[in-house]
DNA sequence: GTCTAATCGAGACGGTACGTCTCGTCTTCAC
DNA sequence: GTGAAGACGAGACGTACCGTCTCGATTAGAC
């Protein structure tokens, strides 16, 4: 993830040992200090670095951020219940309680509000973090249709904008309930979201 | 919206101009700086005021640009279009479009994420931001109970989670895609969301 | 000595006492560290002053060791003994102990050294310590032609080529005598170079 | 001049090639970046040759510079014109055509400058720079007492005690003169002062 | 002809200082 | 008492060098 060496070949290899021990203490800062108070040689020296060799790695804290929350990422699963409805409430549950986690709500949400402003940084985001979560729509929604508990698409276009919403749904729902409502997306709320997002509202409540 | 004049009393009141020149002169730097870049030095420069004004009536750069991106969501009104579905398409469109506007985007997500760790901001927001829509989504499912379109429920705990439900969802989805996929919610989208939000994934798409 | 303020008029005006505070700290620092490892981070350190204060004052080290150094020079007198050769050997002492005095050692060599590439630099020194000293060869000269110890020269072209050359003559065998050879100019050294100045190698020594 | 190899014995030989570039390049760049802008990495890239190899060879900027600075001197000779005072002149003219050159005034006075605090540089100056000139000042007293143009000292010490005084204010009067005063030392000057030297102030100028 | 050990280039490493920037407060003067 | 102006202490920024280190690739003599 971090930037690679120039050429490649000659001189002294970059230390592989600094970039965990890097994004460890990123992670451990932002837990510590939150995105806005943390700097980068508070996190260099956590990390028993020179600023330096940061600066080598990382063009700044944005980047180095997403990096350091995108690792977080990397346990989401798709668990197999047999059923669309539990599939869904298991991995939005797992999602949620990733951002439950101090250092992914202070760092999430103020890469994003940054990335307005930056096109790589938005890419890096999307490279590191949400194509991730989209292949667990992609790969959901697959397994339903082959149940049967889904509508076949045909279209492909059509098929593609149907994950993208769903995607969209679902992640930017518990990041709000999360982040913005300040509310825990518990087992409750995660079972009337997944109601709702396979019935819609003009259903009746299935007590 | 600024802290009120301490004692009230004796003195020269305060320009009432002052606070006016420096909202806008925070969501003219939003959209020239975005947040990060954005400092309280250049906003009192802009309007023309010095920065012992500015700090005279807001705590920090949170609290100002709180105030200033709010003022954006006055606009947003609930039409009356005769059916849910139009009525939804319609208050999510303007939602669309104001995030759409490069002030919002820098400024909205950003204080968000620092809300994570400062309540007070947190509340802030609420009263600010989330409250006025939270309100649109109330009026809304009253009205389309009143029409039939939506079952009725007379329990007011269960009322008050599916209208936290609802507005998650919506303003989730709309963030999302405008933000993180960073893509246009245009009539499209809109249409597409408000099938699903309404009717659920399982239900076959209206051709 | 320090930069002025740029309109003069309003707003706070600059401390008084971080000026002095700062000229002092200097030459603390330049005692105990020597001019390569004084650093301006350290001299605000001791000064109880913020870099900032000492970067609005002076735009660099080299400028600041010229102004703390030159008030060492302040206390420069010529003295009246009644003949030349006394005047001679007590004023040279005094630049002898002043040059002794390790703020003077460490910083006046370095700071003539960078003005060999900084005009700027080299007139800040001519005007804060050359000048001073050169008035005090104008004014023993003077004296010692009103008492007939020394030819008078009428032509004043000449008159100022001939204080030139005694000026370097004196100062830079006290200087060389002091930094170069590092030896001490004391009592019996001074008296010979003034036997040598005054009556030349050619002359017999006057036991 | 620099670092002798540890052992010296097997294994490969030190580049002499290399000795001679790292020189020239430090020459080169005092004249193009003066003392406090040169770097040891900037030496090392002009002379084509890894830091490494340079600090093999010396310990830092100021041995590296005094070695540098002393190649400069090597040309200078002590003429026999046949009288002291041209003999006097020739020299110090020459001395003045080296600190004329950039490389000599920028480093020399800043290598002193350090070597008020640190002992083994002083030495290595004396050795390298000021024994060679002081070699001149005693060949050409030896030369002229043997002409009868200076009175004979049979004590030893104190003739030392004069060939040190000499030597501080031919060097000194000339630096002083030429880094200083900032004026060139050129022939009119070095005729003035060579009569000064001889026959000192109180005697009446030889039109 | 190996072997072998010090050399070479390249460049990453932990440090430290740089000079600039912004923060939020304080001090002065004009209205 | 407010307002513009601007100095203040504090501290992070990203860069530049420092002098050391770790690499793989030469080299010259010793075997």
């Amino acid at each position: 993830m971090p930037n690679r060496s120039p050429a490649g070949r000659s001189g002294r290899p970059r230390s592989a040992a600094a970039d965990a021990a890097i994004l460890a203490a990123t992670r451990e800062a932002l837990v510590e200090l939150g995105w806005s108070k943390l700097t980068l040689g508070d996190v260099a020296a956590r990390a028993g670095v020179a600023k330096t060799t940061l600066y080598r790695r990382w063009s700044g804290k944005n980047e180095l951020v997403v990096d350091a929350v995108a690792e977080l990422f990397d346990e989401l699963r798709l668990p197999d219940c047999g059923c669309l409805a539990a599939d869904i409430e298991g991995v939005v549950l797992q999602f949620a309680s990733i951002l439950d986690r101090p250092e992914a709500r202070s760092g999430l949400m103020a890469v994003v509000a940054e990335s307005t402003r930056d096109p790589a940084l938005r890419e890096r985001i999307r490279r590191s973090i949400v194509e991730r979560q989209k292949g667990l729509v992609l790969e959901g929604r697959a397994r339903a249709q082959a149940r049967g508990e889904l509508p076949p698409q045909p279209d492909p276009d059509e098929a593609a904008r149907t994950v993208d919403l769903i995607f969209d749904v679902v992640a930017g729902a518990v990041v709000h309930r999360t982040l913005v409502s300040a509310e825990p997306a518990d087992e409750a709320w995660v079972r009337g979201f997944t109601r709702v997002l396979l019935s819609g509202l003009t259903s009746r409540p299935a007590e």
